[in-house]
DNA sequence: TAGTGGTCTAGACCACGAC
DNA sequence: TCGTGGTCTAGACCACTAT
């Protein structure tokens, strides 16, 4: 590890050089989900670096969410469960301040070339090609949600051809193209509800949705899924904390 | 600083109770905004830790935006300005990602027993008043946002008689009561605009509103301030970033 | 009991800003 | 040139987990 002496310029601390060397063997799939990382201090002999600076680095991972820490026993790669993403990338909350896992029931699924909006975001050249998935998600048994998900074709062609859609898209991200989905982002807008929507969430067309448009990304920065979802607040609500 | 040895039940760490002393002295206003604070040295030759104990202290707080450290300078307790308040409380964005802060323009202010809701989130007893602000508030020359502050008429009760009411109302918290509003929870709900919003924001009545409901807490994690937004979003999104 | 991460300390040197 | 915060190191002890 270089330790940076005299250039002012483009100077990266030592644990952040770390972390970024850490990070690469996350993404090359040098360390898989679910597995246990070598201590900090066989890390510290290994690299050549001070136990302190290891753990700088590793706590700056556990912090975006791609390690845990076991006190006791050891640290590991995120796995992509249940839980975990319900709290970190589903912010649908009832509004007796219950969560919960919604359901999903799949309308259809196609391979069409990307819209503007699908190439604007995913980074996609003039002539690439989408498969889109549609469902519709329930919470406590009622339709509230109606989302498309868009995904790049060269990237996840075989998604067309799986027998079955899982509920949980992201642990298949993982588990089938070695892609970990690190963050997200989301833009909200109130909007009329159109026809076809209303007629799947049992409201009257035109009713107010929210609009959540999210476009995720993986560990490089990459985005790699554009996801645009319908809901009935009524009920439920989306939950943000500011800090 | 008790050092905690043997009990294992209720131990907190060293910086933790460290962090506790030093966020105490923000609520009690020995340290005022804008102030700079004494160096790491100083602190930790006062307290009797380490320099690297009050330096993991500081930098929780400053995780939190109660300090900001500039290096060879000094540690600034956090000012409410405009450019922070932008970035850490106001949501909405422009859709082609310009962030600007509305201007804003007061409706009526009133004093009046709180609603349910009001009590609810703001931790009042059943026969407390509240102080009320509606505004409407504008991006761009155009009015999108239609806005009620509720506050504890005991605690801000002084408001009422004030001959203007600025934008930035958490700088006159800061200001006046030397309240800091550390954090706030939002939720988002889709809603039909009611006709009073409708006419101020220039839609037609029972269009879709992105109905913005925050509880805003100061350093104690007392709610200070119950704030209800409807926001047209046109050409306008709330950003959120999940993470 | 051994091994892991979590905390705490002490001291060194570097980068930045003010004088 | 000095004092600040920022980084890095090395070593001690504590708390938790598994054996």
């Amino acid at each position: 590890m270089s330790q940076a002496a005299e250039p002012t310029f483009a100077y990266r601390p030592l644990y952040a050089q770390v972390k970024d060397s850490l990070v690469r063997r996350l993404i090359d799939g040098a360390w898989l989900p679910g597995q246990l990382i070598p201590s900090e201090m066989d890390l510290a002999r290994e690299i050549g670096v001070s136990q302190g600076t290891i753990r700088k680095a590793l706590d700056a991972m556990t912090a975006e969410n791609l390690l845990v820490r076991r006190q006791g026993r050891g640290t590991y790669v995120a796995e992509p469960e249940e839980s975990r993403i319900l709290f970190q990338f589903f912010r649908l909350v009832s509004d007796d301040g219950q969560r919960s896992f919604p359901t999903s029931r799949i309308l259809c699924r196609a391979t069409a070339p990307a819209t503007p909006d699908e190439r604007e975001r995913l980074l996609l050249g003039p002539d690439s090609r989408v498969v889109r998935i549609e469902r519709v998600r329930s919470l406590g048994g009622r339709p509230l949600i109606v989302e498309t998900i868009s995904l790049p074709h060269e990237r996840f062609a075989a998604i067309e051809a799986m027998s079955e859609i899982p509920n949980n898209v992201y642990r298949l991200y993982s588990q089938k193209w070695g892609v970990t989905i690190a963050r997200a982002v989301e833009r909200l807008k109130a909007v009329a509800a159109a026809p076809a929507d209303a007629a799947e969430l049992g409201c009257a067309p035109g009713a107010p949705v929210l609009e959540v448009a999210r476009v995720a990304y993986d560990l490089e920065g990459n985005p790699v899924e554009l996801r645009v979802s319908r809901c009935l607040t009524e009920g439920i609500h989306y939950a943000s904390e500011l800090r």
